[in-house]
DNA sequence: AGGCTTACCTAGAGGTCCTAGGCAAATCAT
DNA sequence: ATGATTTGCCTAGGACCTCTAGGTAAGCCT
């Protein structure tokens, strides 16, 4: 009989595919099992239990996100970051949704500090170089920023936006001009 | 044998109560049934599944949260209006995580159209009254407000916030701060 | 009081989570 | 190469949740 060769990162990389294909909650240790022909049982010896593994896919699709902001925003500065970064974000959303649904998990501290949670303001706050803003004024902004991305990618998933004829496209450009201009006059808030 | 006199509105009412004791994905219709002393199986005369019992309580959610934002905001406008809908929303969230949650379901068209979704918007656009907004700036406007109120309120309790000293309620504070000045100078935006 | 509706029941099938313990494949020692 | 060790995957099985089918009895209606 031939082993499928499972280790804790295959079945968290399959566990994050799975997840954009049949939506983060539907990522069962059975179904993974199932996707690697083996009993369900075989598993629990490379993660602790179901939480383990979604967690397990919450740092991994959290680091990825990064990434993917981190290479957006590379020899950028301004506006022109700060719309990298956005869009960045908004299509890693969109094109991983099982993947950015994890990445909205409640971790506890030490697995969030571990993981790439940190990136993100990191990254934020490199964006904001390119306007004039200090402490504390620039955890402010960065606070802003993610919750105004990250509400929108959200909402928008949800469907909430679909009531309105108005181009949920163009709406997303006005947000980053709004913002890109809040972010200029800020001190004067 | 007394009867428990169960109704669906009784069951989703019971079940908003639990969501905010154990959390909205701990809302079983087992764990349902116990509360009432009641065995499983007696319940699904009164809801279809489990899922239409969690949608069910997502439309009270929704309801509820419109109906308070609506209280808040009423007789007051400009800014003072935009700061009591978004404390009204928040609020709203810090006291109620499991019904809060429920709003952030994805709803079909068909059940979010009968839900208050739509008064949501509505009121938005009533506190932008006081600003000299107009289509398409006003749906523009409403959907940054509500991506900024929700996109808040979910990365604060996921616990995003917690890594910074700075205090969450300053930074809330300022974000207003900064919606207001952004409502007031949106058409120079 | 008898009949009808309906609230709640039991029984049971199927799925997920997880533990305990077993066997066999891969790896290592000699 | 062969025996010993490790470890990957197995079976068995318990606990819990979901949901259906069909039964019994409580409460209402005339």
């Amino acid at each position: 009989m031939a082993r499928a060769g499972l280790t804790a990162d295959r079945l968290t990389q399959a566990a994050a595919d799975l997840a954009d294909e049949v939506g983060f909650e539907n990522v069962t240790v059975s179904a993974l099992a199932r996707h690697f022909g083996v009993k369900d049982a075989s598993l629990y010896s490379h993660i602790r239990n179901a939480q383990d593994l979604r967690v397990r896919l919450a740092v991994l699709a959290l680091a990825e996100l990064a990434d993917q902001v981190a290479e957006a925003i590379a020899g950028r500065s301004g506006k022109d970051a700060l719309v990298a970064f956005a869009n960045a974000y908004r299509t890693y959303a969109r094109e991983h949704p099982g993947r950015y649904s994890a990445t909205q998990m409640a971790l506890d501290p030490d697995t969030a500090a571990d993981s790439a949670a940190g990136k993100h303001a990191e990254m934020t706050r490199a964006l904001l170089r390119g306007y004039d803003l200090w402490e504390p004024d620039q955890t402010d902004a960065v606070r802003l920023l993610h919750s105004t991305f990250h509400g929108y990618v959200s909402l928008e998933r949800s469907g909430a936006f679909h009531s309105h004829p108005r181009g949920v496209e163009a709406s997303w450009l006005r947000a980053l001009d709004a913002l890109d201009s809040l972010l200029r006059a800020w001190p004067s808030v």
